[in-house]
DNA sequence: TATCTCGCAA
DNA sequence: ACCCATGCGAGATA
C-alpha cells in the first residue's frame, strides 16, 4: 500500500521534507509567559547535522568526544549515584560519551538522547530490549525474558548482547546484569514446535531437555503418543534463500528484482552476518521429539514461555516441506521493497527457514507489502487475517497488485462473501471475527471453515497483530495449523498487559522499524502534536460539578463552549493555511452538534454508506470541502492521505490516527479529561511522538464569527446539553435515529485566556499509525454495490 | 436485498 | 489508572 499514499505520505525515492516550512509550528503560539513554561531549553539538543557527523566520528575504542552537554551528565549522575544499588558501581573514566545507564535490579536501562552514540545505542537497544518510554533527553528500556528471547531469536548471541552493552554502557557491566542475560539466552532456541502432517511436535537436539518437559504438569499431559520413546528423525538441511523483490537477501545466486535504493547499515550487515553463522552451527545431525495435543498448544507454549522460561521457537523449513502443495506466486518486477522492509523480511527469514513473530511498522510504510512478500517467499498456502471485511478485500487487491497470484488462488472469507478455493494451494484473507466465531454458522460458512481447518497452511499473516491477545480473536492460533504465523501492526500498545501474550501467541518481535529515522528519509509523515487546554465556562463549570454521572460530565465537558471556540479557531486557522481538517468525536451527540452549528459535514456510525461515500468523496476531491467531522468509524482501516490536520474533540482513548502534520486534542481544563490525558501523553511519548500543551490561542479573539461569545448563547447550549444528558445517557445512545437537532444561531465575543506552555520541548515526533490502504472509499463501494459481481469485474 | 439482533473490542 | 459508548462483523429474519 505504499504506494497508494498520497504526495505526503512518500512514495519512496524522495527524502526531502513534503512539508513545506513553516509547517513545523502549529498554530502560531502565544507568549510563553504562564509558570508552566518548561525550563529546560532545547538548545542544546544537538543538531542532526552535527550529530551525523558526531556519530561517525564515534568510536567505542576512541572516546575524543566530549559530551555536548555536561549540565546533563551532571544530573543523570547524581540521580543515578544517589540510587544505594548503582552506587557502588564505578564510573568509567570516559563515561561522558557514553549513553547508558544501567540499573541491574530491574533490567532497567537509560539512554542519553544526547550522546553521540545515541543512535547506535538506540539501534541495538531496540534489539534486546523494551521500549519504556522516550522523553526529551532519556529515553528508557527494560531488559526482560521476553525482549533477550526475541534478540537471540533474531540472531543475536549472549556474547554480542554483553559486549555491546559493555561498549555503551558509563559503568562496568554488573555481574548479575551479565548473569541474568547468560542463563536467559543459554537455554533459548533449544526446543521448537514443529508442525506437520497436520500434527504439533515440540522438537530438541537435546532429548534430556524434553524428558525434562514431559515432566511438567502443563507440557507432560498435552503429550498425545503415550509411547515413552521419543521421535528421532534426521534435521534437516539449509540452504541458500532469496527473498523476492530484494537485492540478495540470503546472499546466494540468481534474482529477478533488482532494488537500488539500499541503506544497509551496518548494524544490519553484521547482524545477516550473525544470522548466517548461527544458521551454519546449529544445523545439527539428528533432533528428538515428541507429539502434543494441538488442542494444548496455547497452554504449552504459555507454560514453556512463561513458567519454564524456555520459549519455544517456531520456524518453517519450508523450502523441504514436499508435502504441502507449493503455491505459485511471487513478486511482479513493479513492486519495490525499501530497504527497512527487506530488514524486517531478513530477520523472518535470515536462516533460510520462515521463523514466526512479529514486525512492527509505522503505518503507511509497507506492511501489506511486507506480507504479500513474506508469502513469495514461502510459496506455499497462506492464511491472511484482518480485522475487518473492508480490510480484507484490500489485502487481496493488494495481493492481485503486487504479486503474480492466480486470481483463482485468492479468496475472501467474510460473512458477505465466501468464495471458493481449489483444493492445490492458495491464499484465503477474511476477517478474524469469521474465523473465531463460535456461534452457529451459517451453513456455506460452515464449509470454509472446515476447509479452512483441515489444511496445513504455510504462513499466517496476522494483520493489526496488536488484536490477538483479545480473548476471541486468540483462538485463532490453535483454530487454525500453520507452520509459520507473521504479525503486522503498527503499534504494540494495549491499555491491557496481555500484549505480552503475543510472545507465544505468534512469537518475538523480530523487527520494529526506527520510526524517527523512517520519517527524516521521508518514508512516513512527520507529526506535530499538541494538546490545547481549554478552561470550562463558570456555567458549564457549575454544571459539571453538579452532574452525578460520568456521562453527564464528560457531555459537558467536550460541549464546552471554550472548547468548541477552539475548535472553530484550528479549523479557521489551518483552512485559511490551505489545510484539510479533519475533526474526530467519539461522542455523537457531540460530534452532531459541532458539525451542524460549523456546518461542516460529518458521518458516524449510523450514516449510510452511500452518504459516508459522498462526504469522504467530497473531502478528497473538493476543494471547498476542507473539513469534516468523524465519529469513531473507520477506527480500524480508514486513511485519508489528503488530511494534513486533525483535531480530537473527545475521545477517551489515545488514538493512534497518522496523519501528515498537525494533531492536536482538545481538553477542558479541570475535568476528567485532564485524568485521561495523562494517559494520552504517554502514549504518544511511547509512539515517539512529541506534543505541546497550548494553553492559549492567540487569535482565537479574531475569529470571525465565533460562536458563543456572549452568555446568552452558552446558557442556550447549555440548557440543551443538560437535556441531552438526561434522556437516555448521554444523548444520542438509545436508539439510532432520534438524534438531537442542533441549535441554531451563532454569537459573538470575547475570548479566552491561556498560555502557551511546552510539554515536552524534545525532538521531533513522529507520527505513524497504522491504516492499510487509502482507497477507503472506493472499497467500500465496491463492497456494497456488489460482493460478488463489482469483485469480478475489477478485478 | 434490507434490516434487525447479538456479541465483542478497547 | 476510568467506564461507557460506539461501531462493526456475523447471522437471522422477511
Amino acid at each position: 500500500m505504499p504506494p497508494k499514499r498520497k504526495a505526503a505520505a512518500a512514495t519512496g525515492s524522495r527524502p526531502s521534507k513534503r512539508v513545506a516550512s513553516g509547517v513545523n509550528t502549529p498554530v502560531s503560539m502565544g507568549s510563553s509567559d504562564d509558570e508552566y513554561m518548561s525550563d529546560d531549553p532545547d538548545d542544546y539538543t544537538p543538531q542532526n547535522d552535527d550529530y551525523e557527523e558526531t556519530v561517525k566520528k564515534f568510536q567505542p575504542s576512541s572516546y575524543r568526544s566530549k559530551n555536548p552537554r555536561p549540565q546533563e551528565s551532571d544530573q543523570a549522575t547524581r540521580l543515578f549515584r544517589s540510587d544505594k544499588e548503582l552506587s557502588s558501581l564505578e564510573l568509567k573514566p570516559d563515561h561522558a560519551v557514553r549513553p547508558l545507564w544501567l540499573d541491574p535490579e530491574k533490567g532497567r536501562i537509560v539512554v542519553e538522547t544526547f550522546s553521540p552514540s545515541f543512535k547506535q545505542a538506540q539501534n541495538f537497544l531496540i534489539n534486546i530490549a523494551e521500549p519504556q518510554s522516550r522523553t526529551t533527553n532519556v529515553h528508557e528500556y527494560t531488559i526482560t525474558g521476553h525482549s533477550l528471547f526475541a534478540a537471540v531469536s533474531v540472531g543475536l548471541t549472549t556474547d554480542d548482547i554483553i559486549r555491546q552493552l559493555e561498549v555503551f554502557s558509563k559503568t562496568k557491566l554488573p555481574d548479575s546484569l551479565k548473569e541474568f542475560i547468560f542463563t536467559s539466552t543459554q537455554s533459548y532456541g533449544k526446543i521448537r514446535l514443529v508442525l506437520k502432517h497436520n500434527r504439533y511436535y515440540i522438537e530438541s537436539q537435546d532429548a534430556s531437555v524434553l524428558q525434562m518437559l514431559l515432566r511438567d504438569p502443563v507440557v507432560g499431559p498435552a503429550r498425545i503418543h503415550e509411547t515413552d520413546e521419543l521421535i528421532q528423525e534426521k534435521a534437516p538441511q539449509l540452504g541458500g534463500l532469496v527473498i523476492p523483490g530484494t537485492k540478495d537477501a540470503a546472499g546466494d545466486d540468481d534474482d529477478d528484482d533488482e532494488d537500488e535504493d539500499d541503506k544497509k547499515d551496518e548494524a544490519e550487515q553484521d547482524m545477516t552476518a550473525y544470522l548466517r553463522d548461527e544458521d551454519d552451527d546449529d544445523e545439527g545431525d539428528e533432533v528428538h521429539s515428541f507429539e502434543i495435543d494441538g488442542e494444548k498448544i496455547q497452554a504449552v507454549q504459555q507454560q514453556c514461555n512463561v513458567t519454564l522460561g524456555l520459549p519455544l521457537t517456531n520456524e518453517y523449513d519450508f523450502r523441504n516441506d514436499d508435502i504441502n502443495a507449493n503455491l505459485d506466486i511471487d513478486l511482479r518486477p513493479m513492486a519495490q521493497i525499501r530497504y527497512y522492509q527487506e530488514h524486517a523480511l531478513s530477520k523472518m527469514f535470515g536462516n533460510g527457514r520462515a521463523r514466526s513473530g512479529i514486525i512492527v511498522l509505522p503505518c503507511g510504510a509497507g506492511k501489506t507489502l511486507v506480507g504479500i512478500t513474506a508469502a513469495c517467499t514461502v510459496k506455499k498456502s497462506a492464511i491472511v487475517l484482518c480485522t475487518s471485511a473492508m480490510s480484507a478485500y484490500q489485502w487481496k487487491n493488494e495481493f492481485l497488485k503486487w504479486s503474480n497470484i492466480n486470481p483463482d488462488d485468492i479468496a475472501i472469507f467474510t460473512s458477505g462473501e465466501k468464495e471458493k478455493l481449489n483444493q492445490r494451494a492458495g491464499i484465503i484473507v477474511c476477517t478474524y471475527s469469521m474465523v473465531t466465531q463460535n456461534t452457529r454458522r451459517a451453513h456455506d460458512s460452515q464449509q470454509v471453515m472446515d476447509f479452512i481447518q483441515n489444511r496445513e497452511w504455510g504462513l499466517m499473516v496476522l494483520d493489526e497483530v496488536h488484536v490477538v491477545p483479545a480473548e476471541m480473536f486468540r483462538r485463532v492460533t490453535s483454530k487454525i495449523r500453520s507452520h509459520s504465523k507473521l504479525g503486522l501492526t503498527a503499534t504494540l500498545l494495549r491499555e491491557d498487559d496481555k500484549i505480552k501474550d503475543l510472545n507465544f501467541l505468534i512469537g518475538p518481535k523480530l523487527y520494529e522499524a526506527n520510526w524517527l529515522q523512517l520519517s527524516e528519509e521521508g518514508h512516513i509523515a512527520r507529526v506535530q502534536c499538541a494538546e490545547v487546554w481549554c478552561p470550562m465556562t463558570t456555567e458549564f463549570y457549575g454544571e459539571y460539578l453538579k452532574a452525578r454521572t460520568t456521562n453527564k460530565r464528560s457531555l459537558l465537558s467536550t460541549m464546552n463552549p471554550r472548547k468548541f471556540q477552539a475548535c472553530q479557531f484550528l479549523i479557521d486557522y489551518h483552512e485559511k493555511r490551505g489545510d484539510k481538517i479533519i475533526v474526530f468525536s467519539d461522542n455523537v451527540y457531540a460530534l452532531e452538534k459541532y458539525a451542524k452549528r460549523l456546518k461542516k459535514p460529518y458521518i458516524y456510525g449510523d450514516t449510510p454508506q452511500r452518504e459516508r461515500e459522498m462526504v469522504l468523496q467530497n473531502f478528497q476531491q473538493n476543494e471547498s470541502v476542507r473539513t469534516i467531522f468523524l465519529s469513531k468509524i473507520g477506527d480500524t482501516s480508514l486513511d485519508l492521505p489528503e488530511a494534513t490536520c486533525l483535531i480530537q474533540v473527545s475521545s477517551h482513548y489515545g488514538n493512534d490516527e497518522g496523519f501528515n502534520a498537525f494533531f492536536y486534542s482538545l481538553v477542558s481544563k479541570d475535568t476528567n479529561e485532564m485524568y485521561y490525558s495523562s494517559k494520552r501523553q504517554a502514549f504518544l511519548v511511547d509512539q515517539g511522538y512529541s506534543f505541546k500543551v497550548i494553553t492559549h490561542l492567540t487569535g482565537i479573539d479574531k475569529v470571525e464569527g465565533l460562536h458563543f461569545r456572549d452568555t446568552s448563547s452558552r446558557m442556550e447550549l447549555l440548557e440543551d446539553v443538560l437535556m441531552a444528558g438526561e434522556e437516555s445517557g448521554s444523548g444520542p445512545k438509545g436508539k439510532p435515529g432520534v438524534r438531537r437537532t442542533a441549535g441554531a444561531l451563532s454569537e459573538y465575543a470575547g475570548g479566552k485566556d491561556m498560555a502557551y506552555i511546552e510539554y515536552n520541548k524534545s525532538r521531533n515526533k513522529e507520527l505513524k499509525k497504522n491504516k492499510p490502504t487509502s482507497k477507503f472509499f472506493k472499497d467500500i463501494q465496491r463492497t456494497n454495490e456488489k460482493r460478488k459481481a463489482a469483485a469480478k469485474a475489477d478485478m
